[in-house]
DNA sequence: AACCGTGTCAACCGCCAGATA
DNA sequence: TTATCTGGCGGTTGACACGGT
């Protein structure tokens, strides 16, 4: 399957001022427009899509670059709760924070507690991320939005319940309809688990967005189970 | 010093809905 | 009515910095 390589083409300094001066002081009606107006001027081919994100994203407003703080988490949580993932309606109420900020730290968190709740775990044990639907689960979202202070220890004595395990399961028993899951209770773990509410929420994050790939996640270092395709674990639940 | 894992930032991609021809 | 265009948006990826070993 070949693969194309998605080179980055960095903003320069000039090229955002032109933006800027183009969005300024010309009187376009389209991102089309921008977008021919800023070739004409510098000879460089950003579309309108490049133009509309440059300027959403990095130059509309004053940039927000330090930690993130309590209340600013607070507003993201609960937000996220609320409006799902609907970033432009979540950015709205964090000021400072771009779409992509908010959306980056986002899955940063997520993907962080993800792979530190795996690690060191069964691969039936694990959390299997499709999409953030799992969230759903106040379970499963305590875990995934925990703060980046709580020691490894606590995610090494946390196991999910049967019913989360459960959620995370039916993911991808959806787009897998043909196949069929043998639920087999030996196969998971099901202790309980304690949470306190300051587990949650409260930061000491610095930085504010993220790499949202779960991909990586596959592969977690000095463990000696690899993540299994879900297939895999359809054919044979116990390794 | 070199390597590796992780976090951050910026940019890109693809889908969808509304506008327009 | 339909096809095409455009912008908005959520999700994904690449590059790089930094800290730990």
């Amino acid at each position: 399957m070949a693969q194309t390589i998605r080179k980055q083409k960095l903003w320069t300094i000039e090229q955002d001022e032109l933006l800027k001066h183009i969005l300024e002081n010309q009187n376009f009606q389209s991102w089309t427009q921008i977008s021919k107006a800023f070739f004409e001027f510098s000879g460089v081919m950003r579309s309108s899509k490049q133009c509309r994100d440059r300027w959403n994203n990095n130059l509309r407003s004053e940039k927000n670059g330090n930690p993130w703080q309590e209340d600013e988490l607070k507003i993201l949580f609960d937000s996220q709760r609320i409006h799902g993932n609907q970033w432009s309606l979540i950015a709205r109420e964090i000021k400072g924070r771009s779409e992509n900020q908010i959306k980056n730290f986002f899955y940063s968190t997520i993907r962080r507690n993800i792979r530190k709740f795996n690690k060191g775990k069964l691969d039936s044990e694990r959390i299997r991320f499709k999409s953030l639907s799992i969230l759903d689960n106040e379970e499963i979202r305590n875990i995934l939005t925990t703060k980046k202070s709580v020691s490894k220890n606590y995610f090494l004595s946390t196991f999910l319940s049967e019913q989360a395990v459960k959620i995370i399961q039916s993911q991808f028993i959806q787009t897998n309809e043909n196949e069929t899951l043998q639920y087999n209770s030996n196969f998971l773990m099901p202790p309980e688990m304690k949470f306190t509410s300051e587990d949650f929420y409260i930061s000491d994050d610095s930085g504010s967005s993220s790499n949202p790939t779960f991909e990586d996640d596959k592969l977690l270092d000095d463990d000696p189970y690899t993540m299994l395709e879900f297939s895999d674990i359809l054919d044979n639940p116990f390794h």
